[in-house]
DNA sequence: TTTGTTAATGCACCTAAGTTGCATTATATT
DNA sequence: AATATAATGCAACTTAGGTGCATTAACAAA
């Protein structure tokens, strides 16, 4: 690859997450875009923009992968390295603005880690009591 | 399903965790069985033996399947809700008896968590300063 | 505006983890 | 030994994700 162009799906897939905090997987985001995107073309712009530091991208649960924004990030550093947090109820999936130390584990030198949060989001929590 | 029978596949499953606190995979328990049990056997056994508390299980860094060993969980309650580490360098997977608190999330109802590391294992480590 | 270069895309096909249905075999009970 | 059924093997399936290659679209140069 050379000079990266700008298209018509790396517009739309930025669009799609606006300012949201919340995540979507790869799946939805494939059938969202059915009959405008072709599945892989949907991978390799994901694959683009994470590289760029625009999108970042975890594994839930299920082991699918999940996409979300960037807030403050560059192209060669991820800076925005937080916990995420998976809805039991609805299944929907967002990141967390909070700040997790990393422990020190004997004998390990730790690098990085992965914090994923399973519970009840803020709209299934007000639905209980309506 | 009724009553469970004593086969020679559960044994042999628990026999190969032995007392380590290392997981394995289950692609790589597949292959370490080849020939010896089937890969849906495989699979079927390990579901008998989650339920039953004597292993767990957890998804890694690239989505596949690691299992361990559980220690001190009973059918009902799976109580070994631990971290889990992943080295960078030789790609071992272990369980960690370290106890993290889970914080208190605004508008959440956080139940249980996920805590994966990366980084250097202690053999890694090691190896590094012969 | 037209032309040339090549990044981006679509499409067909592939890979591999994990699952399912069903016939066969092994274990436990009488 | 005869019976009941849990466990297993096997083949076929499902699905997330990836690859190779021909075609199309973006962009710069003429
Ligand atoms: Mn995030
Ligand atoms: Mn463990
Ligand atoms: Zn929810
Ligand atoms: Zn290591």
């Amino acid at each position: 690859m050379g000079v990266k162009r700008k298209t018509k799906s790396v517009e739309l897939m930025l669009e799609t997450f606006g300012q949201s905090k919340n995540a979507l997987t790869v799946v939805d985001l494939v059938k969202r875009f059915e009959g405008k995107m072709n599945k892989t073309t949907v991978y390799r712009v994901l694959e683009r923009l994470e590289d760029e530091g625009k999108l970042h991208s975890f594994t839930g649960k299920d082991g699918l992968k999940w996409v979300a924004k960037c807030h403050g990030c560059i192209s060669s550093n991820h800076t925005d390295d937080h916990p995420h947090f998976q809805c039991n109820d609805c299944g929907i999936s967002q990141c967390l603005s909070l700040d997790i130390s990393i422990p020190k584990v004997a004998n390990h030198k730790i690098e990085s880690a992965n914090f994923l949060f399973f519970g009840q989001c803020e709209q299934c929590l007000n639905s209980y009591s309506e």
